[in-house]
DNA sequence: TCGCCCTCCTC
DNA sequence: CCATGTGAGGGCGA
């Protein structure tokens, strides 16, 4: 059986979304932006619509950095709320979940989608499909999105972004080796720089070198479960399911302090409301973890962390805060140095729903 | 298994 | 003082 599988990402989301609330800002450079408010512009980019990026802005960018491009420029900076895009995305993966047999959301904006049965295996009908779900979602929303499809999840993944804004790339089956062969290993999920200077190293630049690669060789480079996903999709090969829902497995929150400090107590107080809201969201979801995680970042960027797993799961606010300073405490002592951010993780979630009546037969 | 680190992903 | 925030997965030593 040949599948037919889909990858669907929203063009520069949050920005956007910022667009169709306020069509005036179409014309001019529109950056979005996640303020640290340490300082007045302190903070990265998270978007930037394709007139900033003509500019040269980029995610990740430092704020003053976008600033400094665009002035004069008539730009639009705009801070980052999740809120406020949140109901666009609900609304998107209505959408194409209406045209799909499965769809697994992966981020906020894009997801992968199986429309093997939908389409009766045929790539001709599932171009007819993915420029319904862009015709769509452009009535509804006003919203352009780009859609890649092949015959596994990394082969659409790759024709979602090759594509871009509005775009839609179709690889037939037959034609996945030659589209993937002369493409960057970068190109291909999972691999960042790190991997790709490795892959390098043994003189492997392409999909199709990597895909012709000795195994043992990979795996030596990068570990056997890396290596053997590597492998299999540069052959096209992967076998990877669009699954529904993949329940969350942590959750954390980080912040950055107002100035550095190497107290713990300072660091604490800064942290507390985030620990709040994760105990909150905890409650509300009717999970516990067994392991608290703090995570600190310090001046010069270096990250460390100190955790503890707990025998019996924790999730009130008090606990949770009480061992977040604990931990905090401790990671000081250990580093020597100054905090510039701080954060704290909660895993090994225990689904405690309906817990509290069970107690009561206990 | 635990604790810690690294790498990667998205915007 | 330019350098966010969230989550997944895996390697490795003890």
């Amino acid at each position: 059986m040949v599948r037919v599988v889909g990858h669907i990402d929203v063009d520069y989301f949050f920005a956007q979304v910022e667009e169709v609330l306020n069509p005036a800002l179409k014309t001019k450079p529109v950056v979005v932006c996640v303020y640290s408010g340490r300082s007045q512009s302190s903070g990265v980019v998270s978007t930037a619509n394709y007139l900033a990026r003509s500019f040269g802005v980029s995610s990740g960018m430092s704020i003053s950095a976008a600033q400094k491009r665009l002035s004069g420029k008539d730009a639009e900076f705009i801070p980052m709320k999740q809120e406020k895009y949140k109901p666009f995305s609900e609304r998107v993966m209505q959408i194409v979940r209406e045209h799909v047999d499965a769809l697994e959301q992966t981020g906020i904006d894009e997801a992968f989608f199986d429309i093997t049965r939908f389409c009766n295996e045929d790539y001709g009908s599932a171009r007819i499909t993915a420029v319904g779900i862009k015709n769509r979602i452009r009535q509804a929303e006003g919203l352009t999105v780009s859609i890649g499809i092949g015959k596994t999840k990394s082969v659409a993944k790759i024709a979602s972004a090759f594509t871009k804004p509005d775009g839609l790339t179709i690889i037939e089956p037959s034609k996945t080796v030659d589209f993937l062969g002369p493409l960057p290993v970068a190109k291909l999920y999972g691999v960042g720089p790190k991997t790709a200077s490795l892959l390098e190293s043994i003189g492997i630049r392409t999909i199709g070198e990597l895909a012709t690669s000795n195994i043992d060789d990979i795996t030596h480079l990068l570990g056997r479960k890396l290596a053997s996903r590597l492998h299999d999709a540069a052959n096209g090969a992967d076998d990877e399911l669009v699954v529904e829902s993949q329940k969350v497995a942590q959750f954390s929150r980080i912040i950055t302090l107002k100035k550095d400090t190497s107290s713990a107590e300072e660091a604490y107080l800064e942290l507390l409301p985030a620990v709040k809201e994760l105990a909150a969201r905890m409650d509300s979801e009717g999970y516990a973890c067994r392991t608290l995680t703090v995570i600190g970042v310090l001046s010069n960027l270096s990250v460390r962390t100190k955790s503890r797993s707990f025998e019996t799961p924790i999730n009130t606010p008090l606990v949770l805060s009480e061992q977040t300073l604990v931990l905090l405490s401790a990671l000081s002592e250990s580093v020597q140095a100054e905090f510039r951010r701080v954060g704290v993780r909660v895993s090994d979630l225990v689904d405690i729903k309906g817990q509290a009546s069970l107690n009561q037969y206990l």
